[in-house]
DNA sequence: TGCAATAGGTACTTTAAAGTGCCTGTCTCC
DNA sequence: GGAGACAGGCACTTTAAAGTACCTATTGCA
């Protein structure tokens, strides 16, 4: 019986960390493979992936499809569930482009080509 | 120089770990004394709530002021920039809403009254 | 024949986040 | 005159998050 003080609380729960919000950022973005979001994420490790895909499958918000074939392959994409998410990951988004322009000149945000 | 792969993740730098969204979404109701805030986080840590209110004034989305006045007074208050943040915070809020309601029965989430 | 790509699992270690405990100072109230 | 409210600071420890390293299996390709 997890207990809150504050509903926010429970959203932090499923998106919190440091990875979560990026994967689901790239996710919306339509159904990717792991080896797309790997490369998506290059300083993500495999361990990493596969742990937070696999939390965010639990708790019903992206789906796992395995397809039974040599070399295997896994498509990852949003629930419908899911997908309530999208009106945070987009301002999420529109807000971190605004905040490395603001912050570009004095403290240097920069964000990577590539 | 920070550099980030994805916009979003400039966002999360400002807004991450287990209570900062917590403290926005407090101050979002309005200006809030540090006694206020440390009452409406009843498990917050004085150290956390100062550390993390610290960081969020240095990102420029809080204010801090201080009245010259025995016993001291402080209030925090959410800055023009911080302000820009609502819509991901009403958001996230009301998601986390939704959230507990839809995993009342089988994960047994629940909101503290109090 | 041996390496790359595919999608992982598992045990272990590191690092960063969070928490504990104890300290400051002044004023009011009992 | 001691206790509590107020808003912290600082050193230290704990715990949880994240990272490293090495393992599985199959196929195609050079």
């Amino acid at each position: 019986m997890k207990k809150y003080n504050i509903p926010v609380e429970a959203a932090l729960e499923v998106i919190g960390g440091k990875w979560k919000v990026v994967i689901l950022c790239h996710l919306i973005k339509g159904t990717k493979r792991t080896s797309e979001l790997k490369r998506s994420m290059p300083t993500i490790t495999q361990k990493m992936l596969t742990q937070q895909l696999r939390e965010l499958e639990a708790d019903g918000v992206i789906e796992r499809k395995i397809y039974q074939q040599i070399p295997p392959k896994v498509e990852y994409s949003l629930t419908d569930y899911g997908w309530s998410l999208k009106e945070i990951l987009d301002s999420l988004c529109a807000w971190g482009e605004k905040h490395i322009e603001r912050n570009y000149e004095d403290k240097s945000l920069v964000l990577m080509e590539g």
